[in-house]
DNA sequence: TATGAATGAGAGTTCATTCAT
DNA sequence: AATGAATGAACTCTCATTCAT
């Protein structure tokens, strides 16, 4: 079900057999999301990815079980790592302001990848597609609600309303990056930051109304 | 180039065979909205969408010479269809406050179908895509810089910056739905109409402070 | 299983639409003949021809039963054109020599045409291949063996193996022209003259060899 | 390019994949020699080649890229197998006689199969319709003119003109062929040699009356 | 006689996946 | 862990042919 190989510290037997299956691993869950990125999850084939890597399809096969296997274990992995660039970039900032600004950097810039975009979309696309495979949408559905991107956040900035606020905020980025990409010309850069910039300081000054502290937890 | 069938006027004779046609064309063009929202481009099949207008793969390619060719007409009709609406809900209307409020509802409730928001997220995303077929992108995406679902809005409400604001505003309202049934719960009506008004108001505001009539042309 | 319409000269009724029609059946043989010749038996759509002849698949179906079927009317055609030619062009020539070099300028002239080879190569390989179409293969085959190309010159030169040399000839002309058309710098016209000498005068020495008359037959 | 696999040198470990797959590709090729005689170009189906090679189509895939590819495939095997042939029948004969005698019974031999000469003159009218690829075609083309069938042969009888007599002589008798196994009763196997010797000893003739040498090259 | 819509079988080709090694 | 051969299902698209008009 998970892709073949997750969390394998070195645990019995010989290292570097290891280490290099843990290289092919990386270096296909990368290839895979540049080709799932380039020609969409139905469009990209397994042999592309393999090859992408330096590999063979059957070397992907060892790894992954599935198309779906690494299109998920992507998604994963992209979770992962937001929290804890997340947690790095904003975490130590001490008030409000400094964090709702470093966050609309953050946000805008991640938002500006073209590859970043393409692979949100097209894994929320494909879920809204499949119902079927409730067994791992399941899971990558919970973990979305409660790890999603601007989870962290909320620890900081409590009175937003967290997930609500997130997905509407990257919602609202990833469609307008897509239609910066279909139209360059028609809209740019600064409506992104704007458009950030709108969305969370109407959340501020909404909690503000609220009367809510802004005081970070203690984590 | 255009999807096939074109002249209608009628030719010598009989006219019901053009109507079975014109109706034929119709029931695949509809057909092909509802599989290509359900499936994506790539996952459709043609055999998919000729079976649910109750035809067959040949009477489909009589009508369109490819999957993409109805894909695109898809997209076409859909584009005039917004236009003549736009048109009918807003050109009446005197005041630039009723209009937006109008504008609100109108997006507001196109953005909240399932169907045209997966529709347009497929479209934008193959265009992306697929940068070798200038040739008909080009007419499209001209089609779209210059007829753009709210192009009727920037003749109303000059001080708009037309193109710019209308692919901001759908483009988050698409990704917004997008977000939505991904993660149902997480995100919900009141952020579209939140959004939109936030969007609106935002342009409105620059629009005053440029010192700018709001007063609507002629028309 | 004939043509559906071969020789009605003016029988009942009207004559302007029947002779439209023959007009519209000439249209499509001709029009046959040169896809044919493009495009090879298998490779031609009945819709190019239609549509060299200016009309409709419709049409063309009103006027054959199948896309064999104009393929051999094509050869029974020219059957019988070809008889009528030679007739004209050496009937009258008094001396066994003038007619061999009068053959072979007729035979050469012929067998120089690119669409009539590729013709009759396509026939005869077709007819090789489809030994199960007995019924109308075997009146066409028999039509071959007793009217074929060169009959009505051992009429006139009835020393020669008729049939044979016949066969031989045009076989060897055949192939000789479809490699011509290959590696037109290999094999040119020179060859193709002195074949056909080589060949005539061979079944000329042949029959002096053994004493035979030349003159010709009453006819 | 050229039909798939190539290296043959046994890259790492196991050898026995490698045989294998060299088998298949050899079944597959002869399969489709078979079936492109027994069928032409057109008509013959990829499902035929594979099942008369005992594999499926998509094995026919991983050996070559196109039914195109392995028509010439085949065509580029004969080529050389011909040559390697003709060397070991003709070379080591030491007087012109001999060598013309033993030309003269290869040749017949060879034009009398049934499947080389509808193979032959398949691949030949393809070329002469297909101007466009010219891209493998004029490799073939190429090694035509230069490695034809015959090419040998002027190496040991240099009076001839070399590419124009080969040409002149296979195409002769392949259409002499056809015609056999079109009209069978009508023309047979003296045909066949008496038209071989006519060619070839008129050659003959012209190179003594040029009053060349006939003493074979090196080699 | 001729049109135009539609059918339906079948072709070439791709590709996720399996399996022996 | 990885290769390479092979499978088989699915897909897009073409086309001879039929039929109502």
């Amino acid at each position: 079900m998970d892709s073949k190989l997750l969390k394998t510290k070195s645990p019995e037997g010989a290292r570097p057999p290891q280490e290099r299956a843990v290289k092919t691993h990386n270096d296909l869950l990368q290839a895979a999301r540049t080709i799932f990125a380039r020609d969409g999850f139905e469009l990209a084939s397994v042999e592309d990815i393999a090859k992408a890597a330096g590999k063979t399809r059957g070397a992907f096969y060892a790894h992954f079980t599935n198309k779906e296997d690494v299109f998920f274990a992507i998604y994963e992995r992209d979770m992962e790592e937001k929290k804890v660039e997340l947690s790095t970039v904003i975490g130590h900032l001490p008030t409000l302001e400094e964090r709702v600004t470093a966050l609309c950097q953050y946000i805008s810039k991640r938002a500006t990848s073209r590859e970043a975009t393409l692979l949100q979309i097209e894994f929320k696309a494909y879920a809204v597609r499949h119902p079927r495979q409730r067994k791992r949408l399941a899971a990558l559905h919970a973990a979305m609600a409660q790890n999603f991107v601007l989870k962290e956040i909320t620890e900081f900035v409590p009175t937003m309303e967290g997930r609500a606020c997130s997905l509407a905020l990257t919602g609202a980025l990833e469609g307008m990056m897509l239609n910066h990409m279909f139209d360059p010309e028609g809209i740019g850069q600064e409506q992104f930051a704007r458009m950030t910039e709108l969305i969370l300081m109407d959340e501020l000054r909404r909690a503000q109304a609220a009367g809510l502290t802004t005081a970070p937890k203690s984590s």
